[in-house]
DNA sequence: TTCTTGACGTTATAACATAACAAATTTACA
DNA sequence: TGTAAATTTGTTATGTTATAACGTCAAGAA
């Protein structure tokens, strides 16, 4: 993996914006935080955020459209991670420890196929925002 | 649960869709499965689809932006889907089984949150297409 | 050099989803 | 039963997310 210095320069732009937001961002949110940068369109985000995802830098939330820096050291070795959203604040956890490659692993052996890639996201009320 | 035969007109439409092709489908291809009915908006789609979705009988699958009928009774006891979904030839899986809802508890246990919904989705190449 | 390959920027457009409002229908209940 | 309020429905318009197509530029190979 490349050190962050030597990221291409969109790429460390976008992943600035994301990591500085610290919540799930869409690709035009992110946009809209580069107006005056030399990123301009749309592509040039959905470019970037495709390679950085495909670094591990960046993980895509399905069902929320939308992108969050990776801020689990642990997810890359483990490769399969699950996310636990909180809709009032927005807060995303990683989760990838053994049990949810495990579960994985079953989930693929039951369906008799070969894992490609997997989205594990659950939503619900953080404790912190159930009691305010 | 309504009986089949007492669903709105709209949502017997876009159910029977569903069925028909037994894969995922976006919203706007039921639109086009339905042309010359009285479906004529996606918005007339979008809230079939909900309400459908509502009563157990679809399901939408975040990581494709579609839907499908469901097709597996247990799902509505057990509460909680994993989707087992072919690439190559869109085959489509529902396990919900108590190892699935019981992977959701421990995970909302570890995120400390009151789970709202689940999303599990599992991306692969089926054995038949692996054959093939 | 000069050719090829791949990355990048730009414009345009495709694909997915919902807001806003008017008309029709249902519901509550005097 | 009649009437107002609430809900559902259809329609138009628009917002949001994502990619196709194409020209340009830069880097590496022969």
């Amino acid at each position: 993996m490349k050190k962050r210095a030597e990221l291409p320069n969109n790429l460390q732009l976008v992943l600035a914006v994301l990591e500085k937001k610290g919540h799930p961002m869409s690709a035009y949110m992110i946009l809209d935080q580069l107006h005056g940068s030399s990123v301009r369109a749309p592509l040039q985000v959905y470019r970037a955020l495709e390679k950085l995802i495909s670094m591990g830098q960046v993980h895509r939330l399905e069902s929320l459209n939308s992108f969050i820096a990776c801020n689990d050291t642990s997810c890359a070795t483990v490769g399969v991670t699950a996310f636990v959203i909180c809709e009032k604040c927005e807060q995303v956890q990683e989760v990838s420890d053994n049990s949810v490659s495990l579960f994985i692993t079953e989930l693929a052996e039951k369906g008799k196929i070969t894992a490609v890639k997997s989205s594990i996201e659950l939503h619900g009320i953080c404790g912190a925002c159930e009691n305010a």
